[in-house]
RNA sequence: CGGGAUGUGGCGCAGCUUGGUAGCGCACUACGCUGGGGGUGUAGUGGUCGUCGGUUCAAAUCCGACCAUCCCGACCA
């Protein structure tokens, strides 16, 4: 991709709109657009990242063996009132009426459309198990949409429901998606915790949250600082506890000493329970022939907030750095004088085409500017790896390899395995 | 919904106290110089001053209502 027929709208200074980091980031990096509160367009580079994240859970969530499916925004209303959630939900469930003046509302989540779906076709427990799941975009009026994407009204969510014949099965589905989960994240390359969590308004019996370890995080959590123990201080606080007296006590799970930190909720699994296949009367036919009242889990994933979480876990005061296997571009070629010197611009396009061959997605930065403004906006998107060719490519067909995080060296031009050995220890 | 604040070109801001018909920096356009850390010269483009109403000869400025946005709280799979 050539810079000049990018559309990134870069910032020098954050607008006033934006009080945390990564909201300021993203809008200075030209990643988003505000298009009214808690409501955004995401711009070309916002979404490339969007894209690999979501790519990535698509690929773990397939390799645990659930089926993708797509299910409609807009849900009707009897769903809703089957299992009760039209009356129960406040206004953060928006609703709509369409030209026959029925009524519909936006989808927060998916149990009842899923659920309706399955008691329709299936109906022998040798078709269960079954984990379905979408990537899609949700809408919760919030009373206070807040910081960005990462507490927006209109959000990109992966949701997964399985229908197990028991609790057993259940615990299986359940424990798999523990481990996708964990491999998500890993490949993300976040840092992050598992929490037990109160589960909420959803109900069932046992809920766990996925942290990504932030100090704008908008869930306090204690965690062991030497295991992967964390609990949410809101269950604590529901049995009294009073939070700031646990700093420095042992870890229940007996391993290191408890810390309060920030986290931000990127991910949730649920076992559910019977709950609404009760309410909807999904059930199948067991071995004796009987009908079976469906046990059901759900699993979410905030596939927005990541974009946001990943960008609070990773900057500084220059702007974002991307771990490699979501960055926007992998390279980024800083061409100086492009538009006037002919060799600097047939050596930067070689190049180009040679790493995009070798199945890297390339910038090359083609503007008029110079070398700073290329560089801090090369900083301010936090691409992983900068590529600069100039003056001394001109003296002695040299480049300069400098990494996002500050490494740097000075190669030959034709020394492409240098670039390569870059990305092999990532 | 309670508390606080803000709304002036794409972004950041000044002007408001003391009314006189809109300005600065960045960005943007053209041309030149420069070209390894947001460089520079000349000439330009772009604004119903959130909206509606009121006061006044005259409103960005004073008054009122409303709207939007942000922060704290309550809320939240």
């Amino acid at each position: 991709m050539l810079l000049s027929k990018l559309l990134l709208p870069t910032l020098k200074d954050s607008p006033q709109e934006a009080e945390v980091i990564s909201h300021k980031l993203m809008l200075r990096a030209g990643m988003i657009k505000k298009v009214a509160s808690g409501i955004y367009t995401w711009l070309p580079l916002g979404l490339k990242v969007l894209r690999n994240i979501e790519n990535i859970v698509r690929e773990e969530m397939d390799a645990s063996g659930a089926q993708e499916v797509f299910m409609p925004m807009v849900q009707p209303k009897e769903l809703w009132e089957e299992t009760q959630r039209w009356d129960k939900m406040g206004p953060e469930l928006l609703r709509i009426k369409d030209r026959h003046d029925r009524d519909f509302c936006l989808g927060p989540t998916h149990e009842e459309v899923i659920t309706d779906i399955i008691r329709n076709n299936v109906k022998s427990y040798k078709e269960l198990p079954l984990n379905l799941y979408q990537i899609q975009t949700k809408f919760r009026d919030e009373v206070r949409p807040r910081y960005g994407i990462m507490r927006g009204r209109e959000f990109l969510m992966k949701d997964a429901y399985s229908f197990n014949m028991d609790e057993e099965s259940l615990q299986e589905t359940y424990l798999a998606m523990r481990e996708a989960y964990k491999t998500i994240l890993e490949r993300i390359g976040l840092e992050f915790k598992i929490s037990a969590a109160d589960s909420g308004a959803i109900g069932g019996d046992s809920s766990e949250e996925f942290h990504v370890l932030a100090d704008n995080g908008e869930d306090t959590i204690a965690v062991s600082d030497s295991s992967e123990f964390a609990i949410n201080t809101e269950l604590l606080l529901k049995e009294g506890e009073d939070i700031q007296s646990l700093e420095g006590n042992p870890s229940p799970d007996g391993k290191g000493t408890i810390q309060i930190k920030k986290g931000i909720e990127v991910g949730h699994i649920f076992k559910l329970g019977k709950i609404y296949a009760d309410d909807m009367k999904a059930n199948v036919l067991n071995k004796e022939g009987k009908a079976s009242t469906l046990y059901m889990g759900c699993y979410g994933i905030g596939v927005s907030r990541l974009v946001a979480a990943a960008i609070e876990q990773n900057n500084d005061e220059r702007g974002i750095i991307w771990p490699h296997n979501i960055a926007p571009f992998d390279i980024n070629i800083i061409a100086i004088g492009y538009d006037k010197n002919e060799e600097i611009a047939s050596a930067s396009q070689n190049l180009y085409k040679e790493l995009t061959q070798m199945g890297y997605d390339v910038l090359l930065d083609d503007r008029k500017d110079g070398y700073g403004t290329k560089m801090k906006d090369s900083e301010l998107i936090g691409i992983p790896l900068n590529i600069i060719i100039g003056k001394q490519y001109l003296e002695n067909k040299e480049i300069e390899l400098k990494s996002r995080n500050g490494d740097s060296s000075t190669n030959p031009i034709s020394d492409i395995k240098t670039i390569l050995d870059f990305f092999k220890d990532k």
